[in-house]
DNA sequence: CGTAATTGAGCGAGCGCTCTGTCTATGAAT
DNA sequence: ATTCATAGACAGAGCGCTCGCTCAATTACG
């Protein structure tokens, strides 16, 4: 599993970095940087909003300095989309995801973790969604595949592992999709939703996505 | 139902021209026109990658003309969003949506002719939620107050409907707004399903849906 | 003193928007 | 019938500004 997030980290870095002989712990070191030192900027602007000048201020960085790490200002938004991918990843596993044996629980539990991961990070899933389209071609073509290798891969896998779930192939494909998407409402769409109440919202939506596909929740799984 | 859509359209105006002296008609004939010529570029350049000069190119218009008729860019990402928000409730009326009198069947109904709808018109609707959020705050506030009332308030009267619907009063609020949400997945993120299968993809969300919901869908909704 | 790290002024381009000059349609005056 | 005055529609050059990005100049360091 772990192995997975590493090879994601180096393919991040050898298509932003174009000079092989940058030291590679001080290159990742300054862009981990980049990325939080941005991130602030740009959840209250936008990407388009803020300029190059405003993300080296917030990150302590002379522009030029800047452009030792990155190549164009489209490589921070691949950055900021992996650093996502990766983070989102370690919290499934710091939540002990991966100990629990039974494919359904594992499924509840990993919908849990990651719905109330992404609502503590609202800011910043708001962000990548719906900044993500403006990169260019290139960039756009590599981060769709990431989603769909490590996000969208992770939930098909998942699915594939419960026997005897009521749906056909073709389902299964549509359903991988919704639970990602539907793990992402909560940031999207449910700004007027009550703030104070998001615990119930997850468990709402939890209960939604299993009688959705058709399987019992396990039982008690609102202590888990 | 159709004041309805008449005060929307008297609202836009009134919003977006501040010369009371033009002609209302020409006015509104002009947006139109506005709307549907600058559509192509928006959707393939993205609203901050389309300038002023393209639009206007886009519509047979000059730069002087376009003013005319709006007061800033913003104004067009206004346009484009109460457009969207009359086709689709003029087509759910085409539809024979308020014909029906079951509010089960009627749920069912406008699901699919809205996800049909929406599906038709991917472009506009991948343009609308990733670009409105661009807008500036007082735009941002009517854009948000419109779609809650006429959007998410469509499904919340049709949950209202439904006697003895076995959800809470806040569970009702977090499914209309999960309904709508649901509704534009296939444009927003289902770039990697067979687009062959549409069809198909629409039943399994209407199907998800309703047992999302508890609810059973009527029978022969399918033919429907 | 030489080398590497760092800087930010400057470049060319493009932006949203304005505003003056031009064109055209109309109709009163001759 | 012809001229001319007037007003509104229209065009697009130009304004002031900001952008992403580069690179000559400067500083820091061994």
């Amino acid at each position: 599993m772990q192995e997975r997030l590493d090879k994601m980290q180096r393919r991040v870095s050898e298509h932003v970095l174009e000079s092989a002989s940058l030291d590679r712990d001080l290159a990742d070191r300054k862009q981990q940087a980049i990325v939080e030192g941005a991130s602030a900027v740009l959840f209250e602007k936008g990407f388009h909003g803020t300029s190059i000048r405003d993300i080296a201020a917030a990150c302590g960085m002379s522009m030029g300095q800047l452009y030792h790490y990155i190549s164009s200002k489209d490589d921070i938004l691949y950055l900021m989309h992996t650093h996502t991918q990766e983070i989102w990843y370690q919290r499934l596993m710091e939540g002990g995801f991966d100990q629990i044996s039974d494919p359904v629980e594992r499924l509840a539990h990993a919908l849990r973790l990651s719905m109330e991961f992404i609502y503590e990070n609202r800011d910043l899933y708001l962000f990548i969604f719906t900044e993500s389209k403006h990169l260019d071609r290139e960039h756009l073509r590599v981060v769709l595949e990431l989603d769909d290798k490590n996000v969208v891969g992770f939930y098909r896998g998942l699915l594939a592992d419960i026997p005897g779930l009521p749906l056909s192939a073709e389902e299964s494909e549509v359903a991988s999709n919704l639970i990602e998407f539907i793990s992402v409402f909560l940031p999207l769409r449910g700004w007027n939703l009550d703030s104070e109440k998001t615990r119930e919202h997850v468990d709402f939506l939890i209960e939604f996505v299993f009688r959705g596909l058709r399987l019992e929740l396990p039982l008690g799984w609102r202590a888990a």
